[in-house]
Formats: C-alpha cells, sequence, structure tokens
DNA sequence: AATGAATGAGAATTCATTCAT
DNA sequence: TATGAATGAATTCTCATTCAT
C-alpha cells in the first residue's frame, strides 16, 4: 500500500522535530552563533544533505527552534487567557505562573539555559520577538475585559499589554536565584496589576 | 617637540572614536552580524590592520559601539536622577522624557534605526544589557527616594527597578508611529507610577 | 550497492596521498614554509575546504609529507635489520646501503633535493626528527646483537646507535657529488664499524 | 667633538648586540617562529623602526643570533684545535669537553633550551648549519695531523670531521639527563677515536 | 638616530550549501 | 529519501616592512 499524502507528512514532521529537538541540544551546549549545520546533524545522527531535505536554510533551522521553544509557554497561556469563568485578574495571575513555570519540562529547562547565557542572545531575541508576538494579544484580550468588567482603567490595551509583556519577560532576566521566584512573581503581579489601576487586593 | 603622552592618548581616542563612527554607520546600513572588518575599515577609509591597532577584536569593536550608544542617554538619566530638589516622582518623569529624546541627536537617530530592524538585534541586545546595567541602579534609588519619602509601596527596590526599565525599554519597540510618542509615554508614567503605589494625581 | 566501510577508507587514502604528493611537489619547488595551503590545493586541483577534509591543519599535511618520506627508509632498514641468519655486521653494512639508495625512486629523489636546500629545514627537520625515532631502535637492536655475539665492544646500545645514526643522517648532508657515495659510504662504514669495536676487516 | 668613525661604528655593533640578547631571550621563551618583531623590539625596549635601522629583515636578526650563539662554542674549539704542544688526540678530546661546557654561560645555556624544545627546530637547524661550517674545518685538521702523526688510519679528513661532528651534535640531541652527560662524553670519544682508528687506550 | 602609526597582502580556517550517487 | 564528499567565498587576524615626523 503506498503511502498516503497525510502520512507522509506526518512523517515529515516527526523528522523535522527530531532536527529541532538536536539543534535544540547543540545551541543549549555551545550556544547558537558557535553551532554549525555539521555540529546539528551530527547530534541529528544524519547526513548534511539531509538536512536541507527539510529545511531551507540553517536560519530556518533557528527559526523552528524558537518556534518550538515559544510554543508550549503560548498555549499554556493562551488556555489560560480564555478560561470561562474566571475574572481577568485570575487570567492575569495566571500568566506570570505560566512564565514561571518555564523549565518545568527539559525542553523549556534549555530554554531558560539559554536565556541566561549572554552568548545566546540570538535565539532569546528571536524567541523574545515571537514571544511578544504571540503573547501581547492574549494578554491585551485579558486587559480589554478587565477594562470592560470596571476592574482596571480605561486605557489603550495593546499598550498596557506591551508593557505587562516586558515585565513578564524581564522576569526571568532579573531574577537568578529560583528561592526567589515566588517573592519576585508576587511583587511583578502587584507592580502589574496596580500600574494597570486594579484597586482590589492583590494575592 | 615630541608628542606629550596626553595628546598621544587623545589622538588615540579620536582615532577610536572615528572607527566607532564608521562601524555604526555600516551597522545602520547592513546589520551587525552582516558586517566584517573588511566593511568598517573601508568605511573609515584605512587599512585593515590600521583597525587592529584600536581594537583586539571584531567583537571588541561592536561592544564599543554599544557603548557609545548607551553613554549618551545614561548620562542624561544620571543628571536626571540626582537632579537636587526634585521629588522622586518628578525624577521618574523625566526618565521616560530622557528615553523618549533618544534619536534627537544622530548618534541616537542611528539607534533607533538599529532598534528596530530585526537583522541587528545583536547590537540591540548588547545595548539593551549595558543599558539595563547602566539604568537600574539609577532607577532603584529614585525608586528607594520614592519610598523613604512615603511616596511609594515598600517593596524591593532593585526588583521595582527592574519592571520599570523594561517598561522604558519596551517604549520604542512598541511604538512605531512618532506621533504616538506622547501618548504612550503618558501611558507609561502612569502605568509605571501606579505600579509604584503611588497615589496622587500622575500627570 | 551502497559503499562498503573499507573501500570507502581506502578511497580516502588514496584521495589523502594525493595531497601528499601535491604538497611534497610544492614544497619541494618552493620550500615548506613559503607554501601555502592555497598553494597545495591549487596544485592538487581541489577546493580549498577539501584539503581540510584530510587534514585538520596545515602542519598535519607537512607531518603526513615528512612521514610519508621516512616510511619508505624506514621499511626497507628494518627488513635489513631483522634479516635472518646475517650477521650484525652485514645488517649494519646494510643500513649504509638503504640510505645510500634513498634517491632512487622519485619520490625520494625530491626527498634529496629537499634535504639539501636551506630554505627547506623545516620538514628537513621533521624528517630527521622522524628518522631518527624510527631508525635508532632497529639500529641499537642490531648493535646488542653484536655486542652479545662478541663482535662489539660492550657499550649502551641505544647511545651507540645515536651515534650510527647521526653519521649515517649526515652522509647526506655532506656528499654533493653522486659519484663519491660508495667512497663515502665504504668510508663511513669503517669508521661506524671501527667505532663499535668491530675488529675484523671492514669491507 | 664629533664621533669618530670607529666609536659609531663600535657603538652600533653594542646596538646591535642588544638586539640579538633581546631575540635570544624570546626566542628562548616562545620559540623562533612564533617570535615576531614587535616582541623582539618590546624586548629590547625600543621602537619598532628602529629594529630595521640594525637588521634589514627579520631573518636577518634570526641569522645574527645563530651566529652568536655558535661563535663562543666555536672560539674555544679553536683554540683547543691550534693548542701547541698536545696531541691530536688530546686536541679532540677537548672538542668534546668544548661541546659539554656549552650551557656554562647563561647564553649558551638558553641555546640548551631552545635545542631541545622542538618547536624551535628552525634556529636550531640555522645552528646547526653554521656550528658545521665552522667545526668542521677546525677538526679536520686535527684528523689531519693525527694522520700525518701516524696516529689515525689514512682516510679523507674531510668526510672523517664529517662523522665526528654528526657525532658531537647528537650528544646534545640524545641525552637529556644531566647526569648522563659525562658517560655519553665518554662513549663518544671512545667511539670516535676508535672510528678513526687510534688504536691507543681510550679515556 | 629614533619613533611608532600605518599599511595591506596574505595566512589559516570555517561553513552553508550543492549534487552525484 | 538519504548520503557525505566537495565546494569556494568569506572571515578574522597577523606581521614584516615603510615612512613622515
Amino acid at each position: 500500500m503506498p503511502e498516503t499524502r497525510a502520512s507522509r507528512r506526518a512523517r515529515r514532521e516527526v523528522r523535522r522535530q527530531a532536527f529541532v529537538d538536536a539543534a535544540l541540544a547543540v545551541f543549549a551546549a555551545k550556544g547558537v552563533a558557535a553551532t554549525s549545520v555539521d555540529d546539528i546533524v551530527r547530534a541529528a545522527g544524519v547526513a548534511k544533505g539531509t538536512f536541507y531535505l527539510y529545511f531551507a536554510t540553517k536560519d530556518d533551522a533557528v527559526d523552528a527552534v524558537a518556534e518550538a521553544m515559544v510554543e508550549g509557554v503560548a498555549q499554556r497561556m493562551e488556555a489560560l487567557a480564555s478560561a470561562p469563568g474566571r475574572s481577568p485578574v485570575e487570567r492575569l495571575l495566571g500568566f506570570a505562573v505560566a512564565v514561571d513555570e518555564i523549565g518545568g519540562e527539559p525542553h523549556e529547562r534549555d530554554l531558560i539555559e539559554i536565556f541566561h547565557r549572554p552568548e545566546n542572545r540570538p535565539v532569546h531575541d528571536r524567541m523574545s520577538e515571537r514571544a511578544v508576538a504571540r503573547l501581547t494579544p492574549l494578554i491585551a484580550e485579558v486587559v480589554a475585559d478587565g477594562i470592560a468588567d470596571g476592574l482596571f482603567r480605561r486605557q489603550d490595551p495593546d499598550r498596557a499589554a506591551a508593557f505587562v509583556v516586558a515585565c513578564l519577560a524581564s522576569l526571568h532576566e532579573v531574577v537568578n536565584d529560583p528561592a526567589e521566584v515566588p517573592a519576585a512573581t508576587a511583587h511583578l503581579n502587584a507592580f502589574v496589576l496596580r500600574g494597570l489601576g486594579f484597586e482590589g487586593d492583590v494575592q
């Protein structure tokens, strides 16, 4: 039986993901700039030419890695953002938790590793870019809901969301000692909610 | 009359600055990663070897560029931070103005140019890093003063400063239309002051 | 039919040897220090990158050349050294013949060429080093056998071998006119055998 | 009073020697190939241009260093070679002593240092070349005298001298432990004298 | 004589990409 | 699909030498 178009595509996706995993591992180990296609294929255990069967370009692969890394968090936040029956405040608090949880999976632990090594700035950047693009609308929606509910002040939800995202992103830049994470998160939540004009009791 | 040690050092500094200027121009034109030492010396109109008389490494030059770009803003903010007879709130408001003013000089206009091109992320990063390192303490001091004066809530000034810096930095990431800058700045100031727990009238 | 591991290795060896041959030609023509990797690949008729598929380093290639040049002589001497049923004296005389024969093949003719040009000292050196390392033990063994047989005086065989090797090596440094080679060889043999304490008739 | 031509030349010689000393120090420290003119002038404490007032070429300086290093030994051997009232055998034994004594002065200690580091082969080579050229005639003369006196066999003195020089040179290549030097020297002397056909008691 | 800034050709090495098998 | 040898342009950095002061 000849392979169906669907199963072919699925297999292709699996193969591609294997490259992403391999690339992630090498990136974590030696930084993105210092990683060659050779390194990636060696980690993936395939020949060099095979790489170009799945990616047009090395850069293409870097993008795929960044996307993979952001997507996990984004989906969790998406679920939180649209959680029915929860107030905007609760949903916002959930975002910080989601960001905190980054690192819960091996994949994401690598992400953090990479976030903090200065030589790995380039991916960090690409991820930030994607993360901001992905997350800001989610947050803007929550902010808009909060304004509509009279919980937050009237303000441009997009701009406000940008500030919130910036603060969220700074969490991982700023906290070095894991023990400080809860305190920092609480501080962040209070800062952000107050910043949005929430007057209730935070926490 | 043989050249004095001082004048030699001065001349050296001028020469070095010429390289920084040239590098800045090329970086702005074609991105940092895509800029070779060859490009820089061509722009500077000197021989390749000369470059290495002033910088140990290409990276060394990138750092010098980043430093040059940050230093201008940092000094203005430093002046504002320590302005005698001004309240912490006023000083904080001044920071946003200083950030807004980036771009007032040609040097800094290039800075913005670079900020916004995605391919130029690496310098942006290095600048951010430096900017954060340079600015956070300034802001932390103002926050601490505000807490001492009972204007802001009790909180860790360093962490709070990190959030403020993140929001300030997001200003330039987020606003694309120059006409929006004043509104965005006002929004930012209100967000940040409320976030710090200031209860007075913002504006 | 996919290529077997063995045939791949063989092909690799052939390719590598082609580089050695090319390098040898250029070295002979313009000296080792003055030879660039560019020169070698041009002579080999391949792209520069290919060179680095077979050698980690330019130096690595120089070593390979030196090794190739020494190995031929060494193997002939090895055969002589262990020739069964021949007395130590005969085996020793054979060594000088083997050294004389250097130059019989084109490869080895180049070797001599290189030996005598002062600008080519570096390879000569590396070859000497290797040659000494390779040949001294062979000769030491013969000397030890001679001592055991009562043909030579009691003495440290390693040290004695070093003197013999030095004399052998000097053969090619000293004789410029090929017509003189037989006389010089006879002289050398007599000198060395007497030096070792052999009292029989030399020749 | 204007400087005389002679004193000018003398001063020039002193200055040149200072460069040789400096170069020797750097060569000893980091190898010849790895030593740049920059290194030399830094060690000499002068400006780069000054170097070229005294040497036409970097190579010129390397030669000067090699010459300086050989000259000391050569002069001592010259004195020994022509010592009146001493037999050829005694004079020959003296040569080995002279070679052994290399390292008695700081200059010559460096020489040995350099002799034994593999990365410093190039100077070693140039020195060997010079040493052979300088020493062989001295030894040839002694050998000729010995033949004339009936102490040594009839043979070509130049060729014999070449063998002797080769053995002498091997002394420093072969002996690693200083404690072994006397034994090795004795072995060498016995080997050489026997090789030349001396039948008396060696030692 | 002395200086040292400037030169610029040239070196070694890397690596994304291609393509014949 | 998969392979991996081959490519060659591009990159960073070095260093002997020159020359205006």
